[in-house]
DNA sequence: CAAAAAATGTAGCTTCGACTACATTTGGAA
DNA sequence: TTCCAAATGTAGTCGAAGCTACATTTTTTG
């Protein structure tokens, strides 16, 4: 029996409108990239996290990970235990967590990266509280080509 | 039994060094911001995809945001039927899917947001492809204060 | 050195977004 | 008007990321 709420004026495929020049990637595409993103910005925030402790600190355990993500401690946990499958890190039972080489450079990447975009959003205006919190999000959507651009910004106005 | 590993030199919380002057929120609160902010994006991308299709074709149908989208048709599916309880857009079995005032006013709101994204990275010269590839996860990124820089960098290079 | 506190590990739960496979409905074409 | 392809719905699976509660180990402290 057919639903007694009245159908749309237009019912079916109704002769799509000419689509306008897209030059890059469609939006399926896109969409896909993003989402690649996403699944490779914990990986990311995590080395970068650990590399700053092991600097402040000469090593980073868990639950400053915890503090520092504003996770459980639980969340980071298994979340280290990914990170050594993808050997990133390197952890022992009941002992702190270390960078591989492969994790030290992926988090001196990170690090420049964001601290790149800090420096971009600074520069073109961004309040430093904003910023700092803006370029926690966007370093993980940032192309190359992107930051190529900022970076030639950056120098520009020096 | 104690593990047969070396334990680290510094075994525990070995005299955090002096914290630098952090202006904004601590580093937990941002992640926090982040976390939140991923957790709206999808419904932001649903309904600015809606209300372009509404656009171009007058109803939205769910296979084609699964095409615009890049997802599954059951995906949609079940994020539509979030939204409906989130009061962003209604729908009706087998029928197409369409705004409410809320979901209008959100797809418009991101919609603009996007646009200065891509404009702004354009202006700084990202590569146009680059560029819509990047504001697509940017624009969920970017807190009012950014907005109004790259708004008024727009205006100043215009 | 023994007890308390802190850190870590483990078990089990929830939500979300993604998927495949299959069932049902719809709308247009034969 | 019937039939078929396309669209939609439904069931069930999976992995990632979050959580609480509780067990175990390590480190600090009395
Ligand atoms: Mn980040
Ligand atoms: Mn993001
Ligand atoms: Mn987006
Ligand atoms: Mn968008």
């Amino acid at each position: 029996m057919p639903p007694d709420t009245p159908r749309s004026t237009s019912t079916r495929r109704p002769a799509a409108a000419p689509r306008r020049q897209a030059a890059g990637p469609d939006a399926a595409t896109i969409h896909h990239g993003i989402r690649r993103d996403h699944s490779e910005e914990t990986a990311q925030d995590y080395v970068e996290a650990i590399a700053a402790l092991i600097q402040q600190s000469n090593e980073a355990r868990a639950v400053d990970l915890a503090r520092k993500l504003g996770v459980s401690h639980v969340t980071v946990v298994r979340r280290v235990a990914r990170l050594v499958e993808q050997g990133y890190v390197t952890s022992e039972p009941y002992r702190a967590i270390f960078l591989t080489d492969k994790g030290r450079a992926l988090a001196e990447e990170c690090t420049v990266r964001h601290e790149t975009v800090l420096a971009f959003l600074l520069a073109v205006g961004v309040p430093a509280a904003a910023a700092e919190r803006d370029a926690e999000g966007i370093e993980h959507h940032v192309s190359p080509e992107t930051l190529e651009a900022m970076n030639g910004f950056l120098k520009r106005n020096s």
